[in-house]
DNA sequence: TAGAAAACGAAGTGCATCTTCGACTTTCTA
DNA sequence: TAGAAAGTCGAAGATGCACTTCGTTTTCTA
């Protein structure tokens, strides 16, 4: 079974395709770079605490939503 | 509206609680000090995501259940 | 097949978490 | 109500790891 990282990855690609945003957009809406953005979606690195809330913010998501897997 | 880091804390606390456990039990199980778990549970310091994975293994509870709020 | 989107690597920086120590306060309970 | 247990608090320092930057390569898709 993947780590946390892996699957919280998956689940970001997933929601953030849904709403048919790139990386970028996503980068520019939470202030992070793209590449960020890149780690945390192949689990190469975890958002920190800060990070998780912006995502969520900017996709309008709870934050527990982003953990449903 | 508190931050998702008070609202993390709190939530924390109340779980921890209801499995009758003491900050220190739930440090020893985790391999946090207790003032590391005395700071997430009153929102001072949010935890990185490999001890929340810690935190959530140790109470036997899906990641997204600390997030419910 | 050209252009956009995303993956990848590597190296360096920044900073929030975590630790340690000590002291104090609050809560529980016998 | 005294003693023990549990939790709060502060400050200072260490450290892990997220984040950045820059460049290159691969994959997707219109």
């Amino acid at each position: 079974m993947a780590g946390l990282k892996e699957k919280f990855g998956k689940r970001l690609t997933q929601v953030r395709r849904d709403q048919g945003l790139t990386q970028e957009q996503l980068a520019d809406m939470t202030d992070l770079t793209i590449e960020t953005i890149s780690n945390i979606e192949r689990g190469v690195h975890s958002p920190r605490f800060s990070n998780l809330e912006k995502i969520a913010n900017s996709l309008r998501l709870q934050v527990r939503e982003l953990f449903h897997f």
